[in-house]
RNA sequence: UGGGGUGUAGCCAAGCGGUUAAGGCCCGGGGCUUUGACUCCCGUAUGCGCAGGUUCGAAUCCUGCCGCCCCAGCCA
């Protein structure tokens, strides 16, 4: 099933160092979020990663929830987690939350207070902060590091008894207050919080902290490579002290790279949440967010994700990756199967002056120009029909060859028109074109064998139905600094946030064109139905549809040289 | 000023002492075209953060310097 062909990047490198050494006889990852939001596509890189590398060596991969602080976890969070991933292709092989580990937790906490490895201490917040020293000044040790075993034992039972408020003591290691890593000076193990929990109720009153609970949790459920992000490398000493401390003879190794960033795109869970709650998107799948129910609702096909990871790699430099590439995997995986439509999105009539009257004409178009399988569809042609309104231009620029006065262009599938004549409203914008037929020039005939510049999409009355179309661009303007230093009184330097980023929203990030026109085919399509509209780009149907009022987002625009040569 | 990382083209990223430094995206040029799409060709680093050194030979080894990222939660 494997087919372990060389690593690709440097984990599988260790990985297979790993395997040759015999320090593992198989593969075993997994992918740990923390229930507490929706998982955007920066969680969907480490979900490749651990899934990808188990799949790749024949391993397994569990799903684990690291629920360990209620106060922002929830079982809603769970769902949807579970939903994504199954959406992205991928099958865990154990599901475990450390909520069910909290009873072996404690059970070792106890142990590691038994070595004398771990003490409760009395001090306030403020004095840990305190005493914890500086990045360039060592710690101090607090005065309750040196209690007996049994005094520990006890407060430590107690403590999960709920004998004392919140925030009163907690459990640390004790390991070395003065570590030039700051992680390292006696680190919180366990912490009294009474907080509801999503799955074991008021049962506690103590949890444990990441630090704690995520190695031995590794280590319990048998995992061997626990791959994580590049802010985590700091932590991989302690890591390795949790799991040793804890007796485990054949540890989890721990191997970090460097998570996703993608330009114009905001990836903060805190920032996401901002733009949720202050209403500037819809919600957590406005197709505008960069969670993957956003883009499984805009239409982004899951295989688009899974080779866009592929493509940015694996490494631990800190990068920013074009959102051009994202957009072009999609367009790939979108190509081939997406059935191909008319849509007008801003539709201007053109009225055929020598077509004969009340005469309608069908026309077979081909569904696909690549898969004659996927079969064809008829659209009528009369005289009265509709194009887009840029595929117009009273005064067209050199490098322009779609209609203009007196040029010709033709419409897809059916004849070749000539501009003769225009209309204007009173503000001066077009609002109906004069055009000629050439009767001779039907699609596929012999007269058609004149040779036009312009192919341009259109719609006839008879077929035109009234759509929705969203158009997205990405949420931010620019990327721009999150921090700017500037000097305080003292001439000392200050980090300050440059912009908010609520500054730097586009706002042009969503353009509603609510006259387009489609066809009824498209108009009928169930909601998640996708095509791609004939020189515009692919559209998924929204489930804000109605039987009245279709609504189409756009998935990705087509690429389009005329739009480049007109802005170079 | 402490510790841990990292720096190869506009953006990612291969490269692990020995031919002219892979590949993708973007970009430019051309062919094809009843989607200015798709596709197909061609092109784009005498250069690998900078400066020295070792070597017959350095992006790869050594030394020094510089930039950027992470760490002082009872968050994960």
């Amino acid at each position: 099933m494997s087919e372990a062909r060389g690593a690709s990047n440097f984990i599988e490198e260790f990985i297979e160092q790993d395997l040759a050494s015999g320090r593992y006889d198989r593969v075993k990852t997994r992918f740990p979020p923390e229930p507490n939001g929706f998982l955007h596509i920066g969680h969907a890189k480490a979900l490749c990663i651990d899934f990808g590398t188990a799949q790749k060596y024949g391993g397994t991969c569990n799903l684990r929830f690291d629920d360990t602080n209620p106060a922002k976890e929830d079982a809603v969070f769970v769902e949807n987690i579970e939903r994504d991933i199954r959406w992205l292709g991928y099958r865990w092989d154990e599901l475990h939350f450390a909520s069910d580990f909290f009873p072996k937790l404690f059970e070792i906490a106890c142990g590691l207070i038994q070595k004398g490895v771990a003490y409760v201490d009395d001090q306030t917040p403020e004095e840990m902060r305190l005493s914890r020293g500086t990045l360039t000044t060592p710690g101090v040790e607090s005065p309750f590091r040196n209690r007996s075993a049994e005094e520990n034992l006890d407060l430590f039972h107690r403590m999960r008894a709920g004998e004392f408020p919140d925030g009163a003591r907690v459990l640390r290691a004790k390991i070395d207050m003065a570590s030039p890593n700051v992680l390292m000076r006696d680190p919180t193990l366990y912490r009294i919080l009474r907080h509801h929990h999503h799955r074991t109720g008021d049962a506690w009153c103590i949890y444990p902290m990441y630090d704690f609970q995520h190695p031995l949790q590794d280590a319990l459920e048998g995992v061997t490579h626990s791959l994580c992000s590049l802010e985590y490398e700091i932590h991989r000493p302690l890591y390795d002290w949790v799991v040793r401390e804890a007796g485990f003879e054949r540890p989890p190794r721990q191997i970090e790279f460097a998570r996703l960033n993608l330009t114009r795109t905001i990836m903060s869970k805190r920032y996401l949440r901002r733009l949720v709650e202050e209403g500037v998107v819809s919600g957590w799948d406005d197709p505008r967010m960069p969670t993957l129910a956003a883009m499984r609702r805009r239409g982004y096909p899951p295989e688009a994700i899974s080779d866009f990871l592929s493509r940015v790699g694996v490494s631990k430099a800190d990068s920013t990756v074009d959102g051009a590439l994202l957009e072009h995997c999609v367009r790939e995986a979108l190509g081939e199967g997406a059935p191909r439509a008319m849509a007008v999105l801003d539709p201007v009539e053109v009225v055929l002056t020598n077509w004969p009257e009340g005469r309608v004409e069908e026309i077979r178009m081909e569904n696909h120009p690549d898969h004659p399988e996927m079969g064809d569809r008829t659209l009528r042609f009369s005289g009265r029909l509709f194009i887009e309104r840029e595929d117009f231009l009273e005064d067209p620029p050199p490098k322009f060859f779609r209609l203009a006065p007196g040029r010709e262009a033709r419409l897809k599938g059916g004849y070749i028109v000539r501009c003769e004549g225009l209309e204007k409203d009173d503000s001066g914008s077009v609002v109906k074109l004069f055009c000629s037929v050439d009767m001779d020039s039907k699609s596929g005939s012999a007269g058609a064998g004149r040779k036009v510049k312009a192919t341009l999409h259109w719609l006839s009355a008879e077929d035109a139905v009234p759509f929705t179309a969203r158009l997205y661009e990405p949420i931010l303007m620019e990327d721009a600094p999150q921090e700017e230093i500037e000097l305080d009184e003292e001439g000392a330097e200050v980090e300050r946030p440059a912009r908010d980023f609520m500054d730097r929203l586009n706002p042009e990030s969503l353009a509603l064109r609510d006259r387009a026109l489609c066809e009824k085919a498209v108009a009928e399509a169930p909601v998640g139905a996708r095509f791609q509209f004939l020189r515009v780009g692919y559209f998924a149907k929204d489930p804000d549809s109605t039987a009245e009022r279709p609504v189409y987002n756009r998935v990705v625009p087509l690429k389009d040289a005329w739009q480049k040569a007109k802005k170079g």
